[in-house]
DNA sequence: TGGCTATATGGCAATTATACCATGTATCCG
DNA sequence: CGGATACATGGTATAATTGCCATATAGCCA
C-alpha cells in the first residue's frame, strides 16, 4: 500500500514535471484556445524548432497533448480540459505571494 | 507585453517546478489534512531529515507552505486551498492515460 | 552550563534537464 | 525525380536538481 502510494506520487510528479517549464506552459496555454502545428508553436515560443519539438514530445509522453498528422504537418491539441484549474491555482498562489510582498514593503 | 507574458510563464513554471517531485507532493498532500512538524514529515517521506528540510524550503520559497515555530519545532501548513484542483487534474490525466493504455492492450 | 532534540544549511557527487546544431525522415509540388 | 517544407531525433555541452553527510543554530531541560 505504501509502495502504491509512492508510485502514485511519482506518476503525479511526472505530470507536474511536464508542466515545470515556461515554454511548455506557454504551449499548453495556446493549445487551450485552438490546435496548432509545430511551426506555429515554434514561432510562438521563440526557441529552435528542435527544442519546441522536444517540449512537445515531453507533453505528449505525459499524455497532456496529442498530435494529428495533417499533410506534412503535425497538429497538436490538449487532451484535458482541467488545465484551467492548474493555471487558476497558480495564479492564486502568485497573487497571495504578491500580497505577502506588499505587506513586507508596507511595513518598512 | 511579450516580456510580461514570458515572466508570467516563468513565475508559473516556478510553482510547477516546486510540485514536480514525489516527496513534495506527498508533503503537500499530508498538509492538506493537518499541519505537521519536520520530524513527522521526515518520517512520512522516509528520506534524510536534511533532504526533507530542503524540500520544505523549496515549497516555502514558492509560497506553497508556511511555517510556524512551536518550541524547538517548525510546524508547516499549506497556504492555498486550491491544491485539490491540481491533484484532481493530475488524476484525470492519469486516468485518461490508463484508458489509452487499456485500449492499446485490447487491440493486440 | 551541558547535553539533547529539532531544524537548517554548506558541500559535494551523481543524476537529470535543457538548448542548439546537425542530420534523418516524410510529405508535397513542379 | 529533385528540391523544398515540416518535424523528429541523435549528439553534446551546460546548467539545474537531488540526496546525504557533516555541521551549524536554536530551544529545552536537568
Amino acid at each position: 500500500m505504501k509502495i502504491k502510494t509512492r508510485q502514485r506520487y511519482e506518476a503525479r510528479a511526472k505530470i507536474a514535471k511536464a508542466l515545470a517549464h515556461p515554454s511548455r506552459l506557454m504551449i499548453l496555454d495556446a493549445l487551450q484556445q485552438q490546435e496548432l502545428c509545430v511551426c506555429e508553436l515554434t514561432e510562438l515560443v521563440g526557441s529552435d524548432q528542435s527544442t519546441v519539438s522536444k517540449h512537445l514530445a515531453v507533453l505528449k509522453n505525459t499524455g497532456l497533448v496529442e498530435d494529428r498528422k495533417e499533410g506534412s504537418m503535425s497538429v497538436y491539441h490538449n487532451t484535458c480540459q482541467c488545465l484551467d484549474g492548474f493555471f487558476g491555482c497558480m495564479e492564486s498562489v502568485l497573487k497571495a505571494n504578491f500580497k505577502t510582498q506588499a505587506k513586507l514593503v508596507a511595513s518598512l
